[in-house]
DNA sequence: AGGTCGGCCTGGCAGC
DNA sequence: TGCTGCCAGGCCGACC
């Protein structure tokens, strides 16, 4: 799944290559991608406008455009952004939902196998700022992002560890990938509830965040099944995990098998021994 | 108000 | 073999 170091991967491809450049022509195949707007609606939006930057911001991707415009995209499972050079036959790309033609001849095709990514037109930088803000927490990679950020955003809350990560209100970009692989880093159970950690485990948390997503942008991001980068490669970051998607195997840490549990309603790999489960809370006697 | 859960969507796979 | 049904998961809205 697109999480921040894949978002990030994407936009660091294309970034140079779509600024400065003209949106001639706009054609969104999939309503869903825009819905509730009409696609014709966003079309209209995007022909003729210049793209100025394309940033990122948690998991979503930000074409900057002028006349205060801003194209925000989100690849939710199994999207993808994808560059086809002018000359090449976008037409046959399996999936396709959105093709955005520049005013040099190349384009940039949306694909997405289930249908769950976005694509919003939005005026003016506040608004913008609102979306975003409403949705997203401090990112991860910025230097404000510091041990106390994370220990004053879990104050109180109750909500199992991972739960936390994966909300983006709390902190922005991290995904089922990401979270395994910090909380594995951490020494941290998934379940434990995030408000009674002790501010060494907020320490081992936050280095175990920015470890994980660090090595994920390192390996161009996982490619576990649809994704792929600007240029339609596959990132390396799959080989990579120490605990994600490795049930049975041993743990990199103790040899001890990792194992399957759910977390938060989503596959969570953690080695129980490295991990330790918070005591189950006492259940009444009868 | 914080936390949890179902729905969206498709392809792959288990099971009959 | 071929069909059905279930599962994966990011985000959002409904619900408790």
């Amino acid at each position: 799944m697109p999480e921040l170091p894949e978002v990030e991967t994407i936009r660091r491809q294309l970034a140079e290559r779509v600024a400065g450049r003209t949106i001639v022509d706009a054609q969104v195949l999939d309503p869903l991608w825009t819905a509730p707007v009409a696609p014709a609606e966003v079309e209209t939006a995007l022909r003729g406008r210049a793209v100025e930057r394309l940033r990122r911001r948690g998991k979503y991707l930000i074409a900057d455009l002028d006349e205060d415009r801003y194209l925000v995209m989100h690849l939710r499972m199994t999207g993808n952004l994808l560059w086809v050079a002018a000359g090449d036959d976008a037409a046959d790309r399996a999936h396709l939902r959105v093709r955005l033609v520049l005013d040099d001849g190349n384009r940039l095709v949306f694909t997405d196998q289930r249908r769950f990514g976005t694509g919003v037109v939005i005026d003016g930088r506040e608004l913008l700022e609102r979306y975003l803000d409403a949705r997203l927490g401090p990112e991860p990679l910025d230097p404000g992002f510091t041990p106390d950020v994370l220990r004053a955003a879990a104050h109180g809350r109750r909500a199992p560890v991972k739960a936390f990560l994966l909300d983006q209100r709390r902190v922005a970009g991290i995904g089922n990938i990401y979270a395994d692989e910090a909380l594995f880093r951490a020494g941290i159970h998934p379940l434990k509830p995030v408000g009674r950690l002790r501010r060494a485990d907020f320490e081992r948390l936050h280095a175990g965040i920015v470890a994980a997503l660090e090595k994920g942008l390192a390996h161009q991001g996982a490619s576990i099944d649809d994704y792929r980068d600007a240029n339609g490669e596959q990132g390396s970051m799959q080989n990579e995990f120490l605990i994600h998607l490795r049930a049975g195997q041993p743990c990199p840490r103790c040899g001890g098998p990792v194992t399957k549990l759910v977390a938060a309603g989503r596959g969570t790999y953690v080695c129980r021994n490295c991990q330790r489960a918070p005591r189950r809370r006492r259940v009444p006697a009868p």
